[in-house]
DNA sequence: CTGTCATATTGTACAATCGCGATCTATTTG
DNA sequence: CAAATAGATCGCGATTGTACAATATGACAG
């Protein structure tokens, strides 16, 4: 059921020269490894985070809602770039849409977006 | 002092569909884009994180410090492959290293990285 | 139903990131 | 110092992400 590789010859010695039983310290890393086999979802939030315009399109959304065309002054972009940014935040599940005839305002999905922001100030602050 | 320009056509259009008032709306859209110059440190850390294998390293420093051999069999990888990822999370102010002989130990730099970390799960899960 | 308008999608050129072998560095051991 | 070892860095092919023009879609007005 488990992925239960031995490690290369190099990386066991090393290993063998750091704990009495290298076996268990291993099968330990490998459960490790198994045990958060779904960083999926994860990693999709933090793709769609991991860009500059798109960390200024949630700064704008922390204000207020805004529709489309007011995120092209944000970014100062043309339409279509501004789409693709929006389409990935949303199927990340940053934000959501709601249609008002031609126009279509995004939000904030969830305030843990917020928090997110906030942290990773957070970090760099104690360098 | 700011950048502001007059965005385009059929943007200032739209807007004025909207509000009374563009040029002051405009004109905060703008500010938003220019008080948030310095989304760059933020980006850094979302982007060392928008990766899966950083992420299995992080999980596994979770429990516990681990040296760079350890971290190969986390992730089932080279050794260059695993200090590169290992530089890219240092970089960002995620982990820190500590040195001990050969050895070179990492850990958690900031209880924050565990907020993270579970916020980007709580996002997924109110879709 | 035709035109207009706000937005979405697609195609493509270009840039950034990734994995990993090869090589270099720092530390310990004999 | 020479060999061994843990890790860091470099270089390159391959994948992925980005910007944006062109085009498509969906809504509304006349």
């Amino acid at each position: 059921m488990s992925e239960s590789n031995t490690p290369p010859d190099d990386v066991y010695d090393a290993l063998e020269r750091l704990y009495d039983d290298p076996e268990e310290r291993i099968a330990d890393l490998q459960d490790v490894r198994s045990s958060e086999r779904d960083v999926t979802d994860r990693e999709a939030v933090f793709k769609a985070l991991g860009n500059e315009n798109r960390l200024r399109v949630l700064e704008a959304l922390r204000e207020s809602e805004c529709c489309g065309c007011e995120l092209q002054v944000v970014l100062d972009a043309p339409q279509s770039t501004v789409a693709t940014h929006l389409r990935k935040l949303r199927d990340a599940g940053l934000v959501k849409s709601r249609r008002k005839g031609k126009w279509n305002y995004y939000r904030i999905a969830d305030t843990a977006v917020f928090e997110l922001l906030d942290l990773a100030d957070a970090i760099r602050e104690d360098d």
